[in-house]
DNA sequence: TATGAATGAGGATTCATTCAT
DNA sequence: AATGAATGAATCCTCATTCAT
């Protein structure tokens, strides 16, 4: 019944292990960022004895940024999705989704970092950016049509509101602010997007 | 004037040494990045036949990416100041600074991603990001007050502002478009950030 | 019979697994070189799941690469024995030594790869190298007595022969050719080795 | 001048250094072989201090093996050319090329181990050995033109000629015999290969 | 009997830096 | 003022082997 004969099934202790060399690998990227982050600070962070442990539970860098990226992932869409889909009506949904993820910060800190760190440092760009900005696109497309964001290009904006969501979230995984605070920040920037994609006023400067 | 006494003056030829090396630091990071930006690879691309000169001429890799911030820093704001200055009003001065520096990418490429690179990857922040939010929140402030922005957080929007545009410019020089789109790309962006930041039609939403 | 007192009769199951490791073994050193040969490339291509495998059926590399020589000298000699014995003669022998063993290249070119690039590369020359030499040796020597060979270092002639089959062979077994041309090659190293021990003809040169 | 503007001119203690370690390269691949023959042993071997050293004087391991061949080609060309050259006919140049080859192993056997290791176990091959079996074919070629070697595949009699010589070699260099064991080596196996394609005699088995 | 997990030494290579000249 | 040479730590990765289960 097993669906790919190519891979062997992983025993528990092999998954507990790669999932303790992750938890430390993203708590690293986190702390000193992808470019500093070497098997031996991970090792060394995990507690193992060499890197070569890293090395035989891991193909190779790329491999384990992968398990990484993957596992953040995880997490993440764990948070945000249902917050997401609770949510009524684009502009609705485009709030919960910048309000959410700022809300993140203060739940997995680490995890909102590395992402971020990895996605713009290490080459996992292509599949886990593009997917972003894609939703992010096709979410803009979809409410214009629906009439409730005006014009405009969306992939421009679908790349500033996602940087900007990026740069707050690092700046407040810096700090890590009071919960209170955080939500603030993330109405605060919901409003913004909000705003800034909302149709003229009737009447309005036409 | 010189505020540190224990400098000795630069002679001619070692300025030009300087300069040669920075120039080439610049390109090599916008080339392949901060990280892998080593200086044998700068060495080899300024034409320098070893490493040794590059340390002779600066203290250490910090010191060559300061002077290389610095450079850049002078080059953008040549470019850009007059441009902001010729613009009239706080909306106008913002379209202008964002149509600028998007423009900047068709003029000097490899400035406008290095720096970006630089201040994202190396420990450059604090002097050179700050100043650029400050300059922002400074502006956004007496525009509010000038009542022509409406309330915001502006530590905020001025850090989802930078970042968006550096977002922008990252990925418009990766491409090098045509410098029609270039100027396209500008407007579209400014028009997005001063939507954001106008302040409420009379008799709206309030 | 047995010459090791201290060794325990191996079971069936064991036999087996060492036989299929000993197989992918030879298989991997024929394609990659003994140089390449790694435990782990070996495993992969027995379809285990971990060298500790190997480990646990041979004492090391040594001991694998020993029962390597030793399965692929069970082979040749199956094919190649019989078909020596039915010459009759010493030089017909040298003839069928030399042309059974370039026909084995289409009937097992692996363990033929595999045998020289293990007597070149491994520590395993003692045993089986010079077992082949002292073959050669010894029937050179009682061809001379019986006059139908010239004489000559019987050493040097052995060595010299056994080397330039081999590299016959290894030359051979990496283009394949053809079953035709390889007994065409067989029948041409022949006739070489036969003319250069061929005694002078009555009345020759002397 | 310089007939080479992309290769900046060479230093004398870079010169000296290379060479050194040229020399310390050649002595441990005779030692111990290429497969075994790293940079740490060989940095230990020449006295250096860290293996960095070999990584700055040459670009891989690949480059150092080169640089080898290159020196061993020189060497053994300066003492055979004269030699073979000296030589009339075709049979005297066979004859001279082997003798010459065979005592090489008393004036430098490093170099000679060494080439000859390299040939078969780097990927040296193409370059190197291709280039010396194409001279025995065309020698043959043109001998056997002008009558004074028989008719044969000179391909195949090239490959085993010149695998049978390394042995020869490589077994004397292990041994080291006396300078007149070498001489009478190499003239024995003269003697084989003269045999080996020595046109038959007229009225001879035809 | 088998095996997955772990180990630690050793592989080549790159790096920023120092130093004598 | 400049430079070529040297350094040694750090990079990721592979290796054969061991061990508890």
């Amino acid at each position: 019944m097993s669906y790919c004969l190519l891979m062997r099934a992983r025993t528990f202790t092999e998954s507990a292990r790669r999932a303790q060399i992750v938890t430390s690998a993203i708590e690293v990227i986190a702390d000193v960022g992808y470019a500093k982050a070497s098997f031996s600070r991970i090792a060394k962070h995990a507690g193992l004895s060499s890197t070569g442990m890293i090395s035989y539970h891991f193909a190779g860098k790329e491999d384990l940024v992968a398990a990484c990226v993957a596992e953040i992932d995880t997490v993440l869409r764990a948070y945000m999705e249902p917050r997401i889909e609770a949510a009524v009506g684009h502009v609705a949904q485009l709030r919960a989704y910048v309000e959410s993820n700022v809300a993140m910060v203060g739940v997995h800190p680490a995890e909102v970092k590395a992402l971020i760190d990895l996605v713009r440092n290490a080459g996992t760009q292509s599949a886990s950016v593009n997917a972003r900005l894609d939703l992010f696109e096709e979410h803009f497309r979809t409410g214009q049509e629906a009439g409730v964001f005006r014009p405009f290009d969306t992939r421009t904006v679908a790349l500033v509101f996602a940087s900007g969501l990026d740069a707050v979230v690092v700046t407040a995984a810096a700090d890590l602010p009071e919960p209170d605070e955080l939500t603030r920040l993330g109405r605060e920037l919901a409003d913004l997007y909000v705003r800034a994609t909302a149709p003229d006023p009737l009447g309005g400067q036409a």
